[in-house]
DNA sequence: TTGAAAGCGGTACCAT
DNA sequence: ATGGTACCGCTTTCAA
């Protein structure tokens, strides 16, 4: 069933019938009642192959993360979609892995669908040497990633300040009297040095020393990993007197760690997650914004998909959420 | 760049280009070769619309689920989203909501995108009433529901055998001396109503008592929403001796609330997350098989799109991992 | 082994 | 307001 067996059993051509489909007011009252009654009698729907190629846009946008299994990719994924599809957007979604090689493919994947833009969510996505992959993507369609920061043009960036996050913190632990914070970290994607420059502003801020057994990275992200890690730096008799983690999962396997220890300081987080909610006492964490850092993402592109001049980087500061494993003066 | 201009620049003609591009075995090596050179020189790509119009298929299959920002269906996505991808076909994701109409939308949105096939995760998908828009849309292409079973003639069901897991929960207690074991559940869709069976024919086994005020409803599926409902169980004075959740993020609330009222009794959540892995003690729970049931069935709709037969109904049976909230006597 | 040409199912321009 | 038709880019059948 196609236009042209509908403009048959409708007495019209197929031209008339097409203005149908697309809203277009040239076609009277009459025959669009008719075209529609017929339309709906015989079930039909429109190819969206044949559409897409005489339009050459399927109303697709793809969408890269690393891993859609890790929530913090999952909450943006969902929050992009919803945007998306609430603009008429359908998702192409393509989990990647890290390797480099394994992104690109992917990429080019998307492309070759012929998506109409692309959302690279994860500072996983700028690389430390090559990005001439995201260079040429941006050649074709408009490109936004989110929370990463990479300056190429069409290439948009909406993202969390992690590093300001990170130095409030430092500066917030140490108004407590903390001197000896450990920072726990496991990657250093741009998001990861951000907020590894922000630990270190934060020291010299307070005039605290930056002292390297401090800074401590797990091999993974994972909770076993962290608690591992701190285990071990702990029976090492090196003990900390505050706990920063870049990850709420890596402070969740320090509380862990600490607690085996007996050992009761302040800890923060980072991503104001559901597991930081799980513990007792529930993680004092960073909220990274991605609830507005999405919908923004996309309005920017339904902007570039008009046509129309978007800016190239938008900034959002972050918030603390606190919970149980740490509090400002203020708010007790 | 189309077809036409590879073969002008080839001095061929456009269908032996597509015979390259289709790896057919009929073009001489030396074309084969001059064509594949000038298709990089140009840095050609297949028009993706073009060929899906003609093949009818642009190897696309629909992911529908209720919200990827859930950790479980979030671990489903992506374990499907590998196996399709391993398969050569690019996803199409679709998060609905809890509503009919959504899903009926959005399922409808996807069979206009032509994709080939269609995985609804989680068994919200099966509805109480009204399942003809599955059965329409098993019509149009191969359909899999993981995590509920429905009767309908190409729906094919992977799944865990959630009723037995949960009479094995409580056997298990009942075991250990358990005589009040609170059952706490979110919704009854298939799969609740499947673990509520297991519940009932489990203290059935055991010669318990079903006691009305030992099944506890939350409003909503969250740790707060658990806590809560759990905290006024007993200030109402009802005191269980052991938990059983149908999900771990509210056996997670009900272990806040438990340990606020200074009660340690045995807990046993669902779904094996890493929710269950931040607390402590970590959560004993069961492990639906995900990483089992979502190969499977991508495995099963490629059968089908292969068109071959494939089963209608695959049944996994569950585990339990056995953390810190409760043990079998044997691992003890 | 290769080429010519008829689809695939729409869109949109040009007439009327 | 409506119809005729070229075109989008690829696949595939039929001939050569």
């Amino acid at each position: 069933m196609n236009i042209h067996d509908i403009a048959a059993r409708c007495g019209v051509s197929s031209a008339t019938v097409s203005r149908v489909l697309n809203h277009s007011p040239k076609v009277s009252e009459k025959t669009r009642e008719r075209v529609l009654t017929v339309m709906r009698e015989e079930g039909y729907t429109p190819n969206a192959f044949a559409r897409g190629l005489g339009l050459d846009s399927m109303k697709m946008v793809g969408i890269l993360c690393t891993d859609v299994a890790d929530l913090y990719y999952a909450r943006a994924v969902s929050l992009v979609e919803r945007s998306l599809r609430e603009r008429g957007f359908d998702i192409l979604l393509c989990c990647t892995g890290n390797t480099l090689a394994e992104k690109q493919r992917q990429l080019n994947r998307l492309l070759e669908k012929r998506v109409d833009a692309l959302v690279l969510i994860g500072s996983a996505f700028r690389e430390e040497q090559d990005n001439s992959h995201l260079k040429k993507a941006a050649d074709q369609v408009p490109v936004v990633i989110i929370n990463a920061w990479i300056s190429i043009p069409n290439v948009h960036c909406v993202l969390c300040d992690e590093r300001e996050a990170m130095e409030r913190n430092i500066r917030l632990l140490a108004a407590k009297g903390c001197r000896r914070i450990l920072y726990l970290y496991d990657t250093l994607t741009y998001s990861g040095l951000e907020k590894l420059s922000g630990i270190r502003e934060g020291l010299a801020a307070c005039g605290l020393p930056e002292q390297k057994e401090l800074f401590l990275k797990t091999p993974e992200k994972s909770i076993a990993s962290a608690r591992q890690a701190v285990k071990e730096l702990l029976e090492g008799g090196i003990l900390p007197d505050a706990v920063a983690a870049s990850e709420d999962l890596l402070a969740v396997g320090a509380q862990k760690a600490l607690k085996e220890a007996g050992i009761c300081i302040p800890l923060i987080g980072f991503n104001n997650s559901t597991y930081g909610e799980c513990t007792s006492p529930a993680l004092t964490s960073v909220d990274n914004m991605l609830d507005m850092i999405c919908p923004t993402a996309v309005q920017l592109l339904a902007k570039r998909l008009a046509g129309q001049e978007a800016p190239q980087k938008i900034l959002f500061s972050s918030r603390l959420v606190e919970r149980e494993t740490f509090q400002t003066e203020e708010s007790k």
